[in-house]
DNA sequence: AGGATTTGTGTAAGCGTTTTCATGTGCTAC
DNA sequence: GTAGCACATGAAAACGCTTACACAAATCCT
């Protein structure tokens, strides 16, 4: 109805400071004013501006602003190749906190654009900072991430004496916990861990546990007791028919690294007629939605993942509001959750 | 190591545009062109001017091009509620497709931030375009979208004569395919609908293609043929067992209205040994990946969803880069895919 | 060959803000 | 009374860029 109400002020139609301005008989500064510094403002005429600013529906122009300020309150975020639960977890988590705290996303999932170079993609210099996520070891150009001009927390990979601020899980320990859970039952020679390719961090990570556990029983994990490739479904099923094939599935646990990987085996073994948790005790990894919906359900490990995406917004928040502050490093704990593929004593959920 | 060289410009120790033309000795209108419009520059000219920028590590300011332009380059992505794989999907869709035409998304999943007012959250003022999706019919407040300052497209809500651009899913085919299997081995007086709340626009028009087949059989549906609730996998689950205290979910067909409701359903009648697809058959929405992870394999009716997401992507671009074009509102089909859970004749997948 | 055109470049006027500095007003304090 | 001060406000200078306009040099036409 209003839209648009032509500026006193001629010339371009949007309604600026300026308008705002002449309508409240004021100058432009003290329009400024009123927005960013109210307390320097007489009542009285802040009262006038504010209905000024109001009737015209007046909202600042954010890239004159970012001009002058160098900000704009949005926050990159470059995220791995991930999917499902995970992603949107992670992004409601992050979009919650962010818009709590008046900031916004800028999400590029195809990482490789946090590349610089003139030209190219990531609107690198509209945001304040930038979360990025690492799942895989190498090619992490830690050091160029560190080096942007913008302040940086990476979420998925810590080392001693990084500059950035970083946020990990703490792999380790639910998987001791998961892991110690089968050992209760089983001998630590009748354990396997099936995760994704050498290189992942977090398959590493839970892999180490894994032999770590194994060793404190004093057995030396055999190499046939780890298989790597990928985080899938059909790895898991691929593995499993292997071992059925060979006629080792049975009367062994697993743990594997992630909930789609136990859910191939789980139903390669239930086609061919092994018992879970009878014969075959299974935990996964991730505590995902699929957990509760296959049968029997799964015991996993759960991904403190909204802790993440909260932690991750404040992080980068603390860095653009006060970059000379020391970067952090946050590590949270994952936690095993028993269900029913993995049997034992104490059953729930 | 060259970082932050300081201009001899002096003041400001960024590189700007004028440190560039100072560099290669050239005026600072020069140097733009070289950006925006190098076929008004000369070779030899345009080859210094780049080579300064290369050595400078110049990158233009987006602010103080926007100031000019009124452009980003950004688009706004408003999602509703929605979790799990169909976000993940739709967000890489978008992301792929946006990427390649040189733009970026600005999302915001807690969707009422779409309202304007001074203050408030939207980066609205930042983005040249918005992408809105919408599940309820209520609270649409298309007028309101319609007339923002920004080009818009709706996904998941179309109506004849909307001023937006709109792209919307093809329930009816994908479901209608659906039901005439279930059909073919049900008397339509044995079909079940089980679907979320009323006003929701997916569950409805699942509904709808459900109650029309029905009567294409000369079959009015009962009022207990059909339950609604929420897209739930307990929901699905609840349902089920009500239909079992009553001895009612026996040779029957289920058509649920997406997968997780289904396996719900599954879960519940195969913890009571009912037969699937012997003695219940069913079918879900959304062809998601857990329709290959659960026993028996759920059919279901698959979303386009990459496509919906390259779509919206187009179409927003056209909008803001040919305003005055027709908005367009496109419709993309549903294809039903057959698996275990619903027997019958060929099976796949 | 001389004017008309084209081509390449520079000058300068903004774009809509924030912010420094100067100015003016009305107080308190001597 | 007037020096001193706090307070409220305005004028104007940036911020880094695009682009209309002006102008010189190179190119074209008859």
């Amino acid at each position: 109805m209003k839209r648009q109400e032509a500026s006193e002020n001629g010339r371009t139609g949007a309604v600026s400071i300026r308008s705002v301005a002449e309508r409240a008989g004021v100058s432009i500064a003290t329009v400024s004013r009123v927005l960013n510094t109210p307390q320097k403002v007489s009542q009285s005429t802040a009262d006038r501006v504010r209905k000024a600013i109001e009737d015209l529906e007046y909202r600042p122009n954010l890239f004159a602003k970012g001009l002058l300020t160098k900000r704009s309150r949005v926050i990159g975020v470059s995220l791995p190749d991930i999917h499902g639960e995970f992603y949107s977890e992670l992004m409601f988590a992050l979009d919650d906190r962010a818009c709590e705290l008046g900031y916004h996303l800028l999400v590029s999932s195809n990482a490789h654009r946090v590349e610089r170079g003139p030209g190219n993609g990531f609107a690198l210099d509209l945001v304040d900072g930038l979360i990025v996520m690492l799942t895989e070891r190498s090619g992490v150009d830690i050091e160029g991430i560190s080096q942007l001009s913008h302040p940086a927390v990476v979420i998925g990979f810590d080392e001693p004496g990084l500059e950035v601020e970083t946020i990990v899980v703490d792999n380790e320990t639910g998987a001791r916990k998961a892991i110690e859970h089968l050992l209760s039952e089983n001998t630590p020679d009748r354990c396997y861990f099936v995760g994704a390719h050498r290189g992942n961090i977090d398959s590493d990570e839970r892999l180490n546990a894994f032999c770590a556990a194994l060793r404190k029983r004093g057995h030396e994990p055999r190499s046939d007791q780890i298989a790597r490739r990928e985080f899938s479904f059909d790895w898991g099923w691929e593995w499993a028919e292997g071992m059925i094939d060979e006629g080792r599935l049975e009367d062994i646990a697993v743990f594997a690294a992630n909930d789609e990987i136990a859910i191939g085996i789980a139903n390669a073994a239930r086609d061919r007629g092994i018992e879970i948790p009878g014969s075959l005790r299974i935990v996964g990894f991730d505590d995902s939605r699929l957990c509760s919906l296959v049968r029997p359900k799964l015991s996993s490990v759960r991904m403190p993942v909204r802790e993440i995406g909260h932690a991750a917004i404040e992080a980068i928040i603390r860095r653009i509001e006060e970059p000379d502050s020391a970067p952090r490093h946050a590590r949270l704990a994952t936690t095993f959750v028993q269900r029913e593929s993995s049997g034992g004593p104490r059953s729930m959920g």
